[in-house]
DNA sequence: CGATCGCTTGATTCCGATCAACAGGAGTGG
DNA sequence: CCACTCCTGTTGATCGGAATCAAGCGATCG
């Protein structure tokens, strides 16, 4: 368990505002497995596990967000996913190794279930497998779904995205974003010069704007459906 | 059941020597179900089933090959996957819609298993279950490699699909692409001419021949190897 | 107060898209 | 059989959007 920074314990302050701690796309796999969680915390940047490592161990995300990313040799970056509270990630069925590598973005809590526990509990109870089947064929969609945002305009990119985020979390026009630029950039596949200047672009628009640079007030959601192509 | 023009019929002739009928990705979920399948044809550019329309089948590629895909709005089109002799495709788990559309790239034949036999014997047998989950499970590595690709060059991009296609089908040297370059293109996001240039550029470099358009020899898979940058 | 970090803004470059023309092969019809 | 068209792929010229290079700004922290 990490000591943490001042620093860190004060960024760490804003996360519980940022998330509904229960999130709406909380899926419990079962009462059963839910009891089964150990907490864990891990602070920022912090690595959760790494690309090739053994996958032991599915995560539910309880405060907090995580990264899931992939890189290149000469340390391009595409993340893959964020995680928010009530997600679930890092389940690697008919794998026993990781594919992707996994950080906390800010100070993070998760609850930690052993893999062999959720098998063991899969075989006997067929909802919980059908249950996993389906977070697996979620993660599934939403891949296909990102891979179509990637060949899509910046400014196109960077509306889907807040659009995206706003749809999670607390259903209002106030988007609180949890990641840097740089985390965005490397999601949307855009630099974050690029993902700056859309933003600023956006706002002189008058379809978002920013009380901080984390935080966006959607100000016209048609405008930005309109500008995401879909 | 398509009637085959004599030019589709000749096309089709060529289909088996493109891949080995039976690849080594072949995972038969089992020999109880793979008895379940039905054959049937579609003919080339017809669609096998659309966006949003219902998920009632799994299909199995006996011969040519399929390619799955999203547009936007605007009809720009990212392929996700292409799918060849062995693959399985079309389940959608937990959504009775499929979220992408899938159309014949030749003429092709499959197997199609109804999703409610399949759904009905997974609750059954434990191990069909799992062997679904876990196709679901490889889709979605795929799908998260593609997204690393897409954030590649459009040389590095062409050289990671040429060896793509040579790890799969016969494990020789010689390459046979079913799809055209606007397929190629779609699913690389580039644009034919860029294709073309860079499968040109790399045939100057010596790091594959040109027998045909769609017959390709890879001459060196080291310096491949190297442009592709994972 | 100076240093660091995350973000924004400006100037310029460059890769791939776009626009355009052409080539080769296959099928069609005279 | 040949002329014609259609289709697919290649090649060339130019354009444009995002990357790159570079500077500055405003927080937060030591």
């Amino acid at each position: 368990m990490p000591m943490l920074t001042p620093a860190l314990a004060a960024r760490r302050s804003e996360s519980p505002s940022i998330h509904t701690p229960c999130a709406v796309s909380t899926y419990p796999l079962s009462d059963t497995l839910d009891m089964m969680g150990a907490p864990m915390a891990f602070s920022r940047n912090e690595e959760i596990y790494g690309e090739a490592e053994p996958a032991d161990y599915l995560y539910k995300v309880v405060s907090g967000a995580v990264r899931m990313y992939k890189v290149l040799k000469d340390g391009r970056r595409q993340i893959g996913a964020f995680y928010l509270p009530g997600d679930m990630f890092g389940l690697e069925p008919g794998n026993d190794e990781h594919a992707s590598s996994a950080e906390a973005i800010s100070d993070v809590t998760v609850l930690v279930f052993k893999r062999s526990a959720v098998l063991a509990l899969a075989t006997r109870d067929a909802t919980v497998a059908r249950r996993l089947w389906e977070m697996t064929a979620r993660e599934l969609h939403r891949a296909n779904d990102h891979m179509l945002l990637l060949i899509k305009s910046a400014e196109e990119r960077v509306a889907s995205f807040l659009l995206e985020m706003a749809g999670r979390g607390s259903e209002t026009d106030a988007v609180t974003l949890p990641m840097s630029r740089q985390d965005i950039a490397d999601f949307l596949g855009l630099t974050i010069e690029t993902v700056s200047r859309t933003i600023t672009h956006l706002e002189h628009a008058h379809a978002i704007a920013l009380t901080s640079s984390r935080r966006v007030a959607l100000r016209n959601r048609a405008m930005l459906a309109r500008l995401t192509a879909s």
